[in-house]
DNA sequence: TAACATTTTTGAAAAAATTTGAAAAAAATT
DNA sequence: AATTTTTTTCAAATTTTTTCAAAAATGTTA
């Protein structure tokens, strides 16, 4: 269940919101003034966070620095006034998003939901169950030793389906081809440094629809490659 | 150099979004189909997609869902038509954002560099315990071997990064161009202390704004560079 | 300001690294 | 033992990066 965090000085809009916010089905806490709306958002508890930048105490301008300071859950910003949302933009808040009063409570919901539905896809990707890694199409199970590219399953050899899951359980980090050789291969084997980039090919070619520009495994020109998160 | 793609039909739109999307510095691509448009974007250069929804072709529903069926980059909906963007929510599409025309480019400049600095944060937090060097506008990963300008990612080559990383790291400390070069390259390795002088102008091309005055790698004159803190 | 020294820019050549396809070797299966 | 599959090796083709050298620009000094 995701939790929304409210922060809103008028309680008869907060409520507003909090209720359609409800019926679709989030749980959701109110504050009503900046210091306490902070406090409770560094918290970690919440999911999202709403906030309104006429605030008593610290304003949303301050709040919103704040959290981004130490927090990187989606902020929807609310303003009744038009210019608040330029000075937004131009304080370079980290906000995520930004409405203006009055506003639609379904436009709300709406909203909401198009942030959590980003926050998870990006980066729910490799906590949960270990046995498999998932990282955007493709999808790897340990145990069972299989992989699915976009939802399809492809066979891979022993060498590869290592190689394909070390660096998918690592993303984002280069490695240089010694490195993934001594990873794969053990770490006394004599061999030739060269079969771990035609590993790589073989691998590409069954994940990546378009070899030459490879959206999972990157080349990293003289040093070695990375997967790309 | 972040990449946008806009998908739109009528060109003066387009151009208009373009032009204001080159002012900030992205680098933009227009299509005007619905099919082009899903090609482009498939083939994963861009950071970003802004796409109308009145589209020949493949409409604009359509493109997003097959977009977002391989990719997860940022997709900003544009329509004319309060009323689609209702559609667009009812459908869960996974539109990351929405604008009812018109807007003013302004907004959609602002609202594309939202979901881009959002889009580097989440991805960042994602991995682990990465070796980050930070100085002001200046973000590089040293395990990820990327480089980061105001938030921008910038693609480095070995030596670029390897010289930009060392001299980040030794910050206000003026090296010689010989120091340098033997830094970077290897120690016995016979060369021209030129290539020290190309490279710093490469770099300096990717992080400085105004290569006249170097807000980063400063030049000594007579003795060498040094990085400003 | 002229003369000089140093740095920067530029474009093209050279070097290095990667990709690719195919064949040889090794391992596993029948 | 023969066949199939997987892994490794090799070398040509391709791509990217680096180097080099000459020209242009900039700063320094007399």
């Amino acid at each position: 269940m995701s939790k929304i965090l409210i922060i809103e000085d008028e309680v008869a809009i907060a409520d507003l919101e909090k209720d359609y916010l409800e019926l679709s089905g989030f749980e959701v806490v109110m504050e009503h003034d900046g210091e306490k709306g902070l406090a409770r958002a560094l918290d970690g508890e919440f999911d999202l966070v709403v906030l309104d930048l006429m605030l008593p105490g610290m304003d949303g301008f301050e709040v919103c620095k704040r959290i981004r300071e130490k927090k990187d859950i989606p902020i929807l910003m609310v303003s009744a006034k038009k210019d608040d949302i330029d000075k937004i933009h131009g304080l370079g808040l980290g906000a995520d998003d930004y409405m203006t009063k009055p506003f639609s409570p379904s436009e709300l919901v709406a909203r909401v939901k198009a942030h959590m539905a980003r926050y998870n896809r990006l980066v729910n990707t490799n906590q949960k169950n270990n046995d498999i890694v998932e990282i955007r199409g493709i999808r790897i199970d340990k145990t069972a030793r299989r992989v699915y590219v976009e939802g399809e399953e492809k066979n891979f050899t022993t060498k590869e389906f290592d190689l394909l899951t070390f660096l998918a359980e690592n993303p984002n980090h280069v490695f240089t081809k010694e490195e993934l050789f001594r990873e794969i291969w053990d770490m006394d084997s004599v061999g030739d440094i060269a079969t771990v980039t035609v590993h790589i090919k073989k691998i590409r070619e069954k994940i990546e629809s378009n070899s030459n520009k490879p959206q999972y495994i990157e080349t990293i020109w003289g040093v070695g490659y990375r997967f790309k998160i």
